[in-house]
DNA sequence: CGACACATGTAACACGTTACATGATTTG
DNA sequence: CAAATCATGTAACGTGTTACATGTGTCG
C-alpha cells in the first residue's frame, strides 16, 4: 500500500494529474524507484473511487486530468504516517529462500553459493556508495533512498555471514556416516499431514 | 517468483500435494512466514502449466492430488539458486517511503514519527529475538529466517537514525525566515512535466 | 448419521509490471 | 502537414490475500 499512500501524499500538496504525480514520486526517490504509469492512473483511480481523492473532471481543456485529496484522504494519510508497517508476518524474502533452499538440496555447495551472492551484493553496495557520491548533496530524496538500500544490502551481507557460519556447523549433521539415503526421506514423511485414504490405513 | 521456485525445491525431494506444500513450506520457514493454501494451488498449476512439474493425475484414489518435478524443473530451479536477486530497481520500501513524506509534509513532526517507528521496530528485534532463544537449536529453518528479520530490522534502526542526523542538518533549509510560502510550490512546479494546453500559452 | 478435519479449488480483489491503443499538443 | 512528445487509459498477466464452495475421510 505504499504507492497508494505516496501519491495521496504528494496529492495533499496540491492537485496534480497522472503523469506528475509519477515524475515527482521518482524525483523525489532520488531517480531509484522507478515507478509506472498504468500504475499510477489504477491507484489514483481506486482512491478516487474510495473518496480520499476528487478529480476535477476535465473542467479545464487539454487532455490532462487533475486529482485533488479529500479531507478523508487528508485523515486517511495522516493515520498511515502514524502506523507502523506491519510485522506480525514479515515479508518473504528470495535471497533468504534461495539459502535455505540450497542448505537442503544435495548437490548443492550452499557456501558457494552464499559468497557468490555475498559479492553481488558487496558490488551493489558500492553502485549505490557511488550515486551518493556523484549526487548534490541537497538531494535529500536520493541520499535517503540511497542510504536505506545500502543499509539493507549490508544486513543482508551480515546475514550471509552469520548463516555460512551456522551452515558450517549444522552441515555434517545433514552428511552422517553410513546412513541409508533413505532416512531424509523418512523424516521428511513424518513431518507432512497424515496421508490418508489408500495410505493411511496400513498405519493404523 | 520466491514462492514459486521455493516449490518448485520441495517437489525436487519428492512428490508431494498441495496442504503438503504448504506445511512442509511453514515448517521450514520457522513458521514465520505463512503462506496460504490458495496460493498454493495456483502456483502449482501455473508450474504445471509451465512444464516445470507434473501430476499424478488422480491415480491413486483419495481427494489428494500429488505433484512431481520435471527435468526442465529441475533446471529451473538450478537456475534460480545461482542467479542473486535483482537490485536494478530495489523494492520500494513502505517505512522509507513513509520518512520520505513525513519530512516533507508540513505541520508534521518527523523526528516523532522517526522515534515512534524506531520504538516498534526495537520491539519487534525483540519479539524476534524471543523466538530464536524459544526454539530448538536445531531448528536451522527457524533460526535463519528469525535472523535475517532481525538483521533487516536493525538495518531499519540504523537508517532511521541516520535519516534523523540528516534531517536534522536539512530541515531548517525547509523553514528559511521570511520566504513567503509560495517559494515550495514554484519549485515543485517547475520540476514538474510542463504544463501544455490552457495553461502553458502563457508562459511562451 | 452428523460433526469435524482434511484437501482441492474458485472468485474477487489489490497491487505490480509490460505492452499497447488513443488523443492532444508542440515542433520541424 | 507530419513526426515527436505528452497524457490518459486499458488489457493481460503474475503474485498475494481473503473468503467461500465442494468433496472426502474419520470418528463420536
Amino acid at each position: 500500500m505504499s504507492v497508494r499512500h505516496a501519491l495521496l501524499a504528494l496529492l495533499s500538496e496540491g492537485p496534480k494529474y497522472g503523469l506528475q504525480l509519477r515524475q515527482e514520486f521518482e524525483a523525489r526517490t532520488g531517480e531509484i524507484w522507478p515507478l509506472n504509469v498504468g500504475q499510477v492512473y489504477t491507484t489514483v483511480a481506486r482512491l478516487d473511487r474510495d473518496g480520499l481523492v476528487a478529480s476535477d473532471d476535465g473542467e479545464e481543456p487539454g487532455p490532462q486530468k487533475a486529482y485533488r485529496i479529500t479531507p478523508e484522504g487528508g485523515e486517511e494519510l495522516a493515520a498511515w504516517l502514524r502506523t507502523p508497517p506491519a510485522a506480525e508476518a514479515p515479508p518473504r524474502d528470495e535471497l533468504v529462500i534461495k539459502i535455505l533452499v540450497a542448505a537442503r538440496l544435495p548437490g548443492v555447495d550452499v557456501a558457494q553459493i552464499i559468497q557468490a551472492h555475498r559479492r553481488h551484493l558487496v558490488e551493489t553496495m558500492s553502485r549505490f556508495t557511488r550515486l551518493k557520491q556523484d549526487a548534490a548533496e541537497d538531494d535529500l530524496g536520493l541520499l535517503l533512498v540511497a542510504d536505506a538500500e545500502i543499509f539493507r544490502l549490508e544486513a543482508f551481507v551480515r546475514w550471509l555471514d552469520s548463516a555460512d557460519a551456522r551452515l558450517r556447523h549444522h552441515t555434517p549433521v545433514a552428511v552422517p556416516p553410513a546412513v541409508p539415503s533413505t532416512a531424509a526421506n523418512h523424516t521428511a514423511a513424518s513431518a507432512a499431514p497424515a496421508r490418508r485414504g489408500t495410505g493411511a490405513r496400513a498405519a493404523r
